[in-house]
DNA sequence: AGCTCATGGCGAG
DNA sequence: TCGCCCTGAGCTG
């Protein structure tokens, strides 16, 4: 259940593991059998990742394309793989490593132009130094949708998902309701300079931390949640909860199927 | 055994 | 906006 940041760690541990090695790939549970031929016994040459797209590219000029969704699981271990246990749509072997893939929402092999094609249509990724920021704020400045909407939309931002939303939102006192055109300039700028830092640092960690150092263990004498997913945030998953800063109770609500959390006090519309 | 929930995204209406 | 797809963990009985 992963935003940008852990896909863009697996990316370096899937790299670590297995570029430059010729790989054996199969899928135990049998629905990836066909794509699972097309690449094994080839060398792993490149893993990519766009927001929460990850490719892994082979010798033979393919792409194995994964996204997660909200289910999606890679393990990687050292040595020989164990038996299958659970549903693994995907597993990769080197002499020395192995990965298992379970419930993704997408598994697929593309030629090196579909490749191409499919990430032209993502968003600029805040932990890519490649990204274009202005194309992020070119359709924000015009949009009347709410920012918390535009920011869960990969082709704005790719890679943010429902923690960073909420707590970008929080750390610059903005109401996720706010509408597109009514962000400045610079608040766009903190956001997206905000963004690089948290989700950079969260890439490296595996885990999404958003509590300033000010604000840690001891802000208004409560301790700073720590989410089940492992990292220290201000609002996500705290609903009727006192907000770490003003004590005001945190609240819930639903945006497009999404639980949305903000503090109705520090986030002004 | 069965229900609910989760860091996501798509297509139908 | 809703329903549906993907899987497993953590409850409840």
């Amino acid at each position: 259940m992963p935003e940008g940041n852990v896909i863009h760690n697996q990316a370096r541990r899937l790299s670590r593991a297995f570029k430059g090695k010729d790989v054996f790939v199969d899928s135990p549970q049998g629905r990836f059998d066909a794509g699972a031929r097309q690449v094994s016994g080839h060398r792993l040459t490149s893993v990519q990742a766009f927001g929460k797209h990850l490719y892994i590219g082979f010798d033979n000029q393919l792409w194995v394309h994964v996204h997660l969704g909200l289910f999606g699981k890679w393990q990687i271990g050292r040595g020989q793989a164990p038996e299958p246990r659970g549903l693994i749509r995907v597993r990769i072997q080197s002499a020395d490593h192995y990965a298992e893939l379970r419930g993704p929402t997408v598994c697929e092999v593309l030629t090196d132009g579909q490749m191409h094609q499919s990430i032209t249509r993502i968003g600029p990724d805040p932990i890519r130094a490649d990204a274009d920021p202005s194309r992020a704020w070119e359709r924000i400045r015009k949009s009347s949708s709410a920012i918390g909407s535009l920011l869960m939309d990969q082709r704005v931002f790719a890679g943010v998902g429902n923690i960073y939303r909420a707590e970008v939102l929080f750390r610059h006192n903005i109401s996720p309701f706010r509408p597109g055109s009514k962000i400045t300039r610079a608040q766009f700028d903190a956001i997206w300079a905000d963004l690089v830092v948290l989700m950079t640092h969260g890439s490296k960690t595996g885990r999404i931390d958003t509590v300033r150092e000010e604000h840690g263990p001891d802000a208004m004498g409560r301790a700073a949640r720590v989410d089940r997913h492992g990292g220290e945030v201000y609002v996500y998953r705290r609903a009727d909860m006192p907000c770490l800063l003003c004590g005001t109770v945190i609240r819930l609500a639903d945006m497009q199927g999404r639980n949305l959390y903000w503090c109705p006090r520090c986030q002004r519309r």
